[in-house]
DNA sequence: CGCGTTTGACCCGCGC
DNA sequence: GCGCGGGTCAAACGCG
């Protein structure tokens, strides 16, 4: 698809100049220019699949709200833009053989070495690992429901991409969500069970041309497209001040 | 003081 | 059978 079109990813590299240096230098530079150009059309590759996973998550949350039913494979995720650095803004739901087991991954901050991911349930960390292959440490929570919500979900930083967070969700809820993430609106009465909703994950099979269509009315949404470019300048430059709210 | 996190020990499955 | 690595337990710790 063609969503960075609307997005406007600048990578051009620098600028280049010609001021009379010795050729041979010259010819260094330009061979040095491409393998960064290389490198930078990867970075866009990569970039343009992550788009299209936000665009389906953001889609996704969206219906969700609107109380239109699109059939995902996981378990629900919010975005919190009001929290302070690191919310999931990106998700892509990797279908595993074991319909049980649920991947995704989550843009975060780098910098925030909290493995929390705000899904709208709360979880116990019961344990935290350095595995083998990954530098970064693996963080295994519980859901704090209680013991009668089996479901686990194990998070670890991508290692190639440390803004990237990699959520492993074990089991479903058998719940609803247990701690409504804003807005308790608690008017009426008692009513302490949650709705219980049905944990109906669907199998494995994202309709493409719905998330495509799905992607395309997202990038008319210039909050969206806004927070987008925000955030990948903050990807393409590391050490830049993070994107002003 | 209670609850959630931390962290090292322990358990268990798997490959050699 | 043994070693290794991932997953879990549980006591200690810290914070509200």
């Amino acid at each position: 698809m063609d969503l960075t079109s609307s997005v406007d990813l600048d990578l051009t590299i620098g600028s280049l100049r010609f001021d009379g240096e010795k050729l041979s230098v010259e010819e260094n530079k330009k061979e040095a220019l491409k393998a960064e150009l290389g490198r930078a059309n990867e970075e866009n590759k990569r970039l343009k699949e992550m788009l299209s996973a936000m665009a389906a998550s953001y889609s996704t949350l969206r219906s969700q709200m609107t109380g239109v039913v699109v059939p995902k494979t996981s378990s629900c995720k919010r975005g919190d833009a009001r929290s302070s650095s690191s919310e999931e803004s990106s998700k892509r739901v990797e279908e595993e053989r074991n319909p049980k087991v649920s991947k995704l991954y989550v843009l975060t901050d780098p910098s925030d070495s909290s493995l929390v991911v705000k899904d709208g349930y709360q979880w116990r960390k019961y344990g935290q690992k350095v595995t083998r292959d990954n530098p970064y440490p693996r963080a295994y929570f519980k859901c704090s429901f209680g013991p009668a919500c089996p479901i686990k979900k194990k998070v670890q930083r991508s290692a190639e991409d440390p803004s990237m967070l990699v959520v492993t969700y074990e089991g479903e809820h058998s719940h609803g969500q247990s701690s409504r993430p804003e807005a308790p609106h608690a008017s009426g009465r008692s009513a302490p069970t949650p709705p219980r909703r049905p944990p109906e994950v669907e199998p494995p099979n994202p309709q493409r041309g719905l998330v495509e269509q799905m992607a395309v009315s997202l990038t008319n949404d210039p909050d969206f497209r806004a927070a987008m470019a925000a955030a990948i300048s903050g990807r393409m430059s590391e050490p830049s001040p993070p994107p002003p709210k």
